[in-house]
RNA sequence: UGCCUGAUGGUGUAAUGGCAGCACAGGUGACUUUGACUCACCUAGUCAUGGUUCGAAUCCAUGUCGGGCAGCCA
């Protein structure tokens, strides 16, 4: 026993150029505490490539014992929904659950930034309400949590437009920002082209008091859609397009989903996002690498308010496409309203909330997303790694159930009508103390058409013609009699069973190559299995010219299959593996008692069909 | 002819001037009442050319190739 030391070290943490950063930061005292933010605009449901998002923001925040805040970026009303606040709310709690959730940041309900004094400047700030961190018992506080939790709710870069407003006012009154008049077209000319320097607008150079006047009366509602912007007074020359004085608000008469129809001017991404972060003190704002040129411009509308706390900064990682994916919201809506699958969370959907109901499980997506690292590099990452990791933690999951896919019936023609033989089958072989349940062997069962072949191919270690098998769990087999119909179409194989071959019986130990799965023709049941293959047809199906052309017409195939009766009692929790089939869930919608729905999570690995 | 950014086996990712390592994929074999799992072994890499250095994937120069930027989207 003295020998055996650390029998599971800890899982070494990842390490990267964001977190060496962050290491770095902390070494030198520049702040107390991190915080990081995810900041999804609830504009369509959350995909694989937000999980990798969620886990790095998430987990600097558990590793440095910090907090990271789940922020909407709602800054336009007119392509967002409640419907996405709610789905990405819960899918990200479902993502973080037992790992993260004590680093996530909420806010008291109906907060707002708070008006405070620093260094004796004015300022506000909205912090996230402290959760109680995790005990190392498995005691956990769940009662507080949960009252922390009932009074809480995610932040909202809606419930920043009053002080955004203000920060505005600020910008006009320092000569940094003006009411501009162009129509979008206009703007869009003399902004000129990255190669070309852009000029400056006729209205840049109004006077204070006119910025101020018109700012005012665009909050107020004077003028139409699209009328006046509000824009950031930069330079209209710079190399880099996001200086040439940036749109700060446009005139957008909407309601909006969550600050109702108060507001008829909304902030731009660029001008919302850094002061979101500075008002929710994150110390380390991670976005994807589109956003590197606009970094000098969230850095100018922070500088140039001249706050008083200290500041955010913008670090960019590239983002995650697995293979024979798409990532990409605009994409994935069209999937959706085309009826190419039946909703955001169709399990062939790259969504998480597909990939739920898929059954895969947030362990195995998070293992993934995190194992693919953080770079800057333009990645294809090989789908194979998930299916890996996906198979791996299922294997520990999953208990293992016999399921025939599809059925072909057997009459062991030694065993009387009726009889039934029960058998010991092991619940997970992985388990340091494996269970048993029992399975009826009786005189018809069906196995899979696979595994058997007329005519075999080399090396086919299956039932075949005169040949041997063992049903797991059960006996050898062998194959006597193959029956035909008239049209010679095969109903049935008539075999022997060799009781003496039974687990404890006097040949339980002889050998034989192949061993297959089977369930009994009585003692079974029916269900529904949803066979499931990768919805594209192409590794990188973003890259394509019309990415509808690239669809795999077989990403879904429906059949009825034949499963031990114990699967009766499945549970929308459970993970199965079918024996030598592979790994299923059922289905969270279409599933009800008595009338199952399986969804096939991934196949086992296997080595011998690829021959 | 602009600005930003990147390049390590087939794929992804480490090595922060000192033995090019890990995972997946691929291959061979062992084990097996899952052709799964597990185990062993194998294959395979620093974009190019110069330079600095005792020593370069790493630093410098030049070049090549890739990605991003001209929404009143985020």
């Amino acid at each position: 026993m003295t020998v055996e030391t650390d029998a599971t070290p800890a899982p070494a943490n990842p390490s990267d150029f964001i977190r060496d950063i962050v290491a770095a930061d902390l070494a030198a005292g520049r702040h107390q505490k991190i915080v990081t933010r995810f900041p999804p605009e609830p504009n369509g449901y959350l995909h694989i490539g937000h999980a990798k998002s969620i886990c790095l923001n998430f987990g600097i925040a558990r590793e440095n014992n910090g907090t990271c805040n789940l922020r909407f970026d709602d800054t336009n009303p007119a392509k967002e929904d409640i419907e996405y606040v709610d789905s990405i709310t819960t899918d990200v709690n479902w993502l973080i659950a037992g790992w993260a959730d004590h680093c996530l940041g909420l806010k008291p309900k109906g907060a707002h930034p708070a008006a405070q004094t620093v260094n004796g400047r004015p300022d506000h700030y909205l912090p996230s309400i402290q959760l109680p961190a995790p005990s190392s018992q498995l005691t956990a506080p769940s009662s507080q949590l949960a009252a922390t939790a009932a009074n809480a709710e995610p932040f909202f870069a809606s419930d920043y437009f009053e002080q955004l407003y203000a920060y505005a006012l600020t910008l006009i009154e320092k000569g940094k920002a003006y009411v501009c008049d162009l129509n979008a077209e206009d703007t869009e000319a003399y902004r000129g082209s990255p190669e070309k320097p852009g000029q400056d607008s006729p209205f840049r150079n109004r006077s204070v008091a006119e910025n101020l006047d018109l700012f005012q009366r665009m909050r107020a509602g004077e003028f139409p859609n699209g009328a006046r912007s509000l824009r950031a007074k930069i330079d209209m020359t710079a190399p880099n397009m996001w200086l040439r004085d940036p749109l700060l608000y446009r005139i957008r008469h909407v309601a909006h989903h969550h600050a109702g129809d108060k507001w008829c001017i909304y902030p731009l991404y660029d001008y919302a996002h850094c002061l979101s972060d500075y008002l929710e003190g994150i110390t380390h704002s991670i976005c994807t690498l589109e956003f590197v040129d606009h970094r000098p411009l969230y850095d100018w509308v922070l500088e140039s308010l001249e706050l008083p706390r200290a500041l955010p900064h913008q670090y960019e990682f590239s983002k995650l496409i697995p293979g024979y994916m798409i990532v990409s919201k605009r994409k994935l809506l069209h999937l959706v309203t085309g009826n190419v699958v039946t909703g955001w969370d169709d399990p062939r959907m790259p969504t998480i909330s597909g990939l739920r109901r898929r059954g895969i499980p947030a362990s195995a997506l998070r293992k993934f997303v995190i194992g693919a690292g953080v770079t800057k590099f333009d990645a294809l990452t090989d789908i194979a790694v998930m299916e890996h990791v996906v198979r791996e933690e299922l294997n520990g999951l999953a208990v293992r159930r016999l399921g025939v896919l599809r059925p072909i019936k057997i009459v062991l023609t030694n065993l009387a009508e009726g009889e039934v033989i029960e058998c010991d089958a092991t619940n997970n072989p992985q388990d340091e103390t494996p269970t048993t349940r029992k399975v009826a062997l009786t005189r018809e069962v069906f196995i899979e058409s696979d595994d058997f072949a007329e005519v075999p191919p080399p090396k086919y270690f299956r039932l075949k013609p005169g040949g041997e098998v063992r049903l797991k769990y059960a006996c050898i087999i062998k194959l006597d009699e193959i029956v035909k119909d008239a049209a010679g179409v095969i109903t049935e194989l008539r075999c022997t069973a060799d009781l003496t071959t039974r687990a404890g019986g006097p040949n339980s130990d002889k050998k034989v190559k192949g061993t297959i799965h089977w369930v009994s023709a009585s003692h079974s049941i029916a269900a529904e299995v949803r066979v499931y293959d990768r919805l594209f047809t192409v590794p990188e199906p973003g890259a394509e010219e019309d990415f509808l052309k690239v669809i795999n017409p077989q990403s879904l195939e429906v059949i009825t299959a034949r499963l031990e009766s114990s699967l009766a009692e499945a549970t929308l929790d459970d993970r199965f593996q079918f024996e030598r089939v592979g790994y299923f869930a059922l289905d969270s919608k279409d599933s009800a008692p008595g009338k199952l729905v399986f969804n096939r999570t991934i196949s086992l690995k296997d080595a011998w069909t690829k021959k």
